[in-house]
DNA sequence: ACCCATGTTCGACATCCGTCGAACAACCTC
DNA sequence: GAGGTTGTTCGACGGATGTCGAACATGGGT
């Protein structure tokens, strides 16, 4: 790519979610850690990053988030040295209906 | 367990559906050729193993339908030397409403 | 300017997962 | 019972994935 010498801030990769394969979609969602951080966005509103302490260190953290902002389940501002992530839960219900809330309120436990 | 002699058939491991984690349920059907056997059942009916050729060995074939099974997605009656295999769409739709046809009714590209 | 706070990226490592061929098991038919 | 059909299990192998610490990048505060 050509667009390297931007000094600002790159945007983010966030797909559109018609373009993500539903197996993408399906396997950021079949990880316990993500699905913590999905449970807690479901709540609604934007979240810090470094709010989900779910017992991983902060790159696996990061990694995490890239996983479900490249799956479209998330979208992302940046705001000075912090990020803040928030679900894409309208386009989510549009495009399949039922499986966040079916998720959402599945069983956490075994 | 103590029945262990029994000679004829053994019974299938199949779980009841809520004891599965959710997790376990989403990486089921986060892979491409379970997803094409799912759809396939879904069409309603058994299916006996063999049905499904979908560019992969009979082995591959096998642990896939295991993961299904074990995932509590299907159910399996032994026939003789074949297998017919079938959704468990009831439980399925009961327990996590809106999931399977969320999965299915998806675009099926990329 | 310096330091600190927030996140990302980079190896590295271990584990899991999909895939296959080959061997095995069970059953049916002749 | 010999052979064929159907399906499972057993290594083995390669690639993907989750995890971490350390280094890096960026922006805010004093």
């Amino acid at each position: 790519m050509s667009n390297m010498g931007y000094p600002g801030h790159m945007e983010l990769h966030e797909p559109e979610l018609r373009d993500v394969p539903v197996t993408t979609v399906l396997a950021a969602l079949a990880d316990d850690v993500r699905l913590q951080i999905v449970r807690a966005l479901a709540e609604g509103g934007e979240y810090a990053c470094g709010t989900f302490e779910f017992g991983v260190s902060k790159a696996t953290r990061s990694h995490h988030l890239k996983v479900l902002r490249e799956a479209g389940l998330t979208r992302t501002r940046v705001a000075g040295t912090s990020r803040y992530v928030r679900l894409r839960r309208d386009e989510l219900d549009r495009l399949y209906p039922g499986l966040l809330d079916a998720v959402l309120t599945a069983p956490a436990g075994a």
